[in-house]
DNA sequence: TAGATTGTTAATCGATTAACAATC
DNA sequence: TAGATTGTTAATCGATTAACAATC
């Protein structure tokens, strides 16, 4: 079984197509064809038809594809359905607006702790989410299986905390940081949340309409 | 002066230059080469000249790139000496997180008023960031010129918000609620800061990782 | 001048789109 | 069966990489 090396922006794509069906689903719509997903999210036909057989054949010739039977498949493309285990490093506003805010379980992720070095903050609780000691962190990264820990500590907390991660076999860091945490070519795998990146695109983006007004384009 | 359609890929880079080159001002670092700035970000020198030249010649031949300038040069690129002003919708966990952590200025944005509806914030001011009710939302827009308004409301919220601030003008948004606003070809500019899609990516290289070992890749 | 490194053109590679046979 | 729409191959397009002349 030749496993494809999928590219990056197939990956990318999957949410978006995850999301959508998700609304599908909630419209009650069954059935849907490559064209008219296309006209929802922007894409043509064929790269949605692509893109799905980058893993399977999901459709049907004639039919189109089963909308509920489509989320499913790349849900656990997505690892949705593999019950991984997460930490939270930071209960700062940013940590609180995770553990409150975001369904990481909508998502197939248990968050199943979080670390502090706040004491105020020490042995409380969030959304059922209990708070220890950072101290605590490698003894609980030796009992428990944990997937993924998402990194919300402050800037000058970030590269030590990530490296302490790291030696302790931490293999996923969901980074909400704005430090690039490891090199090019480290085998840990780091998303990264730069929410500078998001915005400085977007100014970009608002002083290119101007200059193209400027220009009359 | 014709311009030359810029693409995404590029401009996604640009803010990584610019965070590296920060980064290497502050290590006292005044001149850099392709080569040397390639090694340090995972990209080939060709790249790097050629994302540089799609916006003019920055760099000096036999020499390389003087690491101020050059950062200058990207700054204003990205918009970042415009003096773009922001207001931020929705003070929960999210906007304190962006009001109070996330520096604005550094980026070059002037986050200069927030709105939210709960009575407990309204008349309060965090970071010097006075909070109003939404209800004024329009007549400040009215009054002032906003250049991005930041939407960090609870997801029922965010399409109606964003309807009203299309409604009322604005021409781009930092969209921080999962819901998407518009449709594929509307002309206002959405920025999406999509939590669920970067957890669900990382998820999948998680898996992907998984299945590797199995397969003995 | 010689060495270094850019700017830029040409070659390659990969991703997207188009086309169409397969088939429900 | 006829119509629809996929899965998949081929064509196109765009982005990345390589090469090298220009020049500091």
């Amino acid at each position: 079984m030749k496993k494809e090396k999928i590219s990056n922006n197939v990956i990318r794509r999957l949410p978006r197509y995850l999301r959508k069906l998700d609304e599908l689903i909630d419209a009650g719509v069954n059935r849907i064809s490559s064209t008219e997903l296309g006209e929802q999210l922007g894409f043509t036909p064929s790269q949605i038809r692509q893109d799905f057989n980058c893993f399977g054949e999901f459709g049907q010739q004639g039919y189109g594809y089963n909308v509920p039977l489509l989320r499913e498949q790349i849900a656990g493309i997505l690892g949705m359905d593999r019950g991984y285990k997460a930490v939270l490093i930071g209960v700062g506003h940013i940590g609180r607006a995770l553990i409150d805010n975001f369904c990481f379980r909508e998502w197939g992720i248990n968050l199943i702790h979080a670390f502090d070095v706040d004491p105020d903050l020490i042995g409380k609780e969030f959304s059922g989410v209990p708070v220890s000691s950072v101290d605590e962190i490698q003894a609980f990264l030796k009992k428990n299986k944990v997937d993924i820990v998402v990194l919300a500590v402050p800037r000058d907390a970030a590269l030590p905390t990530a490296n302490m991660l790291i030696d302790n076999g931490v293999q996923a860091i969901w980074n909400f940081t704005n430090v690039e945490l490891v090199g090019p070519d480290s085998p840990v795998i780091v998303e990264n949340v730069h929410f500078s990146d998001s915005l400085l695109a977007l100014s970009y983006f608002v002083s290119d309409g101007y200059d193209s007004k400027k220009l009359k384009k």
